[in-house]
DNA sequence: GAAGGTATTTGACTTTTGTCAATCGCCTCG
DNA sequence: CGAGGCGATTGACAAAAGTCAAATACCTTC
């Protein structure tokens, strides 16, 4: 078959159009066709994969990557950190920018919850000073002993402090000893009006933890290494507010969950903007999890966990 | 520097209009800004480069060389004939679309003016037959001997009988003997009047020739290799219905020219519509130079040709 | 060569987009 | 702490693009 003589319009149509920058009479004058004709030929242009939304700059390829996982995952809004910047300095770049997304999403009168760990830690102490009145800073979970460093209320009261707003602690342990004395206790109208109200939190602000040996709950004396392990056996994936979840981003049913004082995950999920922080790379599995369970509305990472969030979602489907 | 929120939110309102197809109001609602703002980052995003015209698929590739051509030589259309198919029939795809190209450029009442060679020849023995009536096929330069098998008046009457036109066949020698001769013959009333008639032609078809020692010119004896050869080194570069043309396209003065009974070169370029058809690969010094003389508005070329020529031109510039 | 079906083209109308002056919010500097 | 500058944002209007029914050209097929 010889060259289509439509083809030839429609791409000369859509070459003047697009790269001239010709409005469609302009065109039309120009091919001695009708403008009807013109937008009939720059619709097929379209259709048949002429034009697109380019990523060649290196600026807008992670700006690509997080609209691509935004429509994979769902998500309102991903941000991307890019990796050279994230290596040169850990600590700084990452929290810097979860602070501006978290003062951007921040309105007056919202009721923020916020986790615990170090990179909430990080955040917390790189937000800028605000004068936020009316925000109410709560605690997702129980407190933890005294000699660990990031302990959740002084994520709590270290924001709360900055944005000049009021910081809700919780006065109770994250974990008990005994399922008895933790179910007890969260029957206290105190702890149980605290728990309830994290449900009307409009902003959350945390990371999901990894279940390693080293992790923070096994750091932190609540699980041993032993039983962490055995979790991950049997399907534990990642924790989220001090409590296991599984690869689907289910509750685990197990002991240490019934002996945790935390937000309940329902509540958690029904937060409108949840801002999930993780910097770093071998927390993958465990923020898999985390989406599946839809604990994230808002998403701040690496390019490379990008790239493999990707990769793993856009072949699930 | 950390990430532009700015940035962000163009590429965002980029994403959802470009790549999900919403409206600006519709980008506006999602993104929670006005319909105005979105179209101010949509204009940035144009203005940064983000949207382009893909020229990936294959089919497009040698449109968007035709394109690119049209811009750098300043044509009005270009068509690009793949590699492939013209190395499969080297006298079918291309005649066959010079002809459909002829066919569409020509309009009731035209005075279309034809030049010789195989290339026109080859068209001729195409091109459709239809019911032109009205249409006027003039001879752009005089006749060759009887032996030679292109002749100038077979393509012109072959072209009129086919599109049952009026064919004007010219009555002269294309090269005399002596630039007296030659000079005497132009200023016969007949000849003139036909010569000036050529002014009027609507639309042209030709090829550009050689000066190879292999070429038209010398095969039906208007002049020697020498002769060639030494007009080449003078800056002869290729011929035009006849006459010889130097790198730039200018009317060379020398003496074969003189003793040429030929189309006026300024007549030829005043022509509207210049459909010139080049399928040799070796033309690529002459149609350089016939493009630079203005001789082309509608060009007809190999892919490999056109390549050629857009390198040629791009660094010109 | 007429009939019938299909693809293309167009004019007229509606919807969407571009533009710009006015406004708003924010930051700096005196 | 207020004035002033500056960029971002918006509302309202003008311009451009999208759409669709009707008309037209264009093939087949009989």
């Amino acid at each position: 078959m010889p060259i289509k003589p439509s083809d030839q319009i429609m791409h000369k149509a859509a070459w003047l159009y697009y790269m001239h920058g010709l409005r469609q009479d302009e065109v039309a004058k120009q091919l001695d066709i009708s403008r009807a004709s013109v937008a009939l030929y720059l619709r097929r242009a379209r259709d048949s994969g002429i034009v697109t939304i380019s990523t060649s700059t290196d600026l807008f390829s992670h700006e690509t990557l997080a609209r691509e996982l935004e429509d994979l995952l769902g998500l309102t809004s991903v941000w991307i950190v890019p990796e050279d910047r994230q290596a040169l300095d850990p600590a700084a770049e990452m929290p810097v920018l979860a602070a501006t997304v978290f003062l951007d999403l921040v309105r007056k009168g919202d009721k923020v919850g916020v986790a615990w760990g170090k990179t909430v830690y990080h955040i917390a102490d790189v937000m800028p000073f605000a004068d936020l009145n009316g925000v109410t800073v709560v605690q997702l979970c129980g407190n933890l002993g005294a000699p660990y460093s990031y302990r959740p209320d002084q994520c709590t009261t270290e924001i709360a402090r900055r944005l000049n707003a009021q910081g809700i602690n919780f006065y109770a342990p994250l974990v008990l000893s005994s399922e008895r004395l933790a179910e007890e206790l969260r029957a206290e109208p105190m702890i149980r009006e605290q728990l309830a109200s994290i449900a009307e939190c409009d902003l959350a602000l945390y990371s999901v933890g990894g279940i390693e040996a080293d992790s923070h709950l096994v750091k932190c004396g609540a699980l041993t290494p032993e039983e962490m392990r055995s979790l991950g056996e049997r399907g534990a994936a990642g924790v989220i507010a001090g409590q296991i979840i599984d690869v689907e981003g289910r509750l685990m049913d197990c002991a240490h969950n019934r002996r945790c004082i935390s937000a309940d995950l329902g509540s958690i999920k029904a937060i409108p903007k949840r801002i999930m922080v993780v910097q770093e790379d071998n927390k993958y599995e465990p923020l898999v999890a985390a989406i599946k369970g839809g604990f994230a509305s808002h998403l701040i990472v690496t390019a490379s966990m990008g790239k493999r969030l990707k990769e793993r979602f856009a072949t699930s489907k």
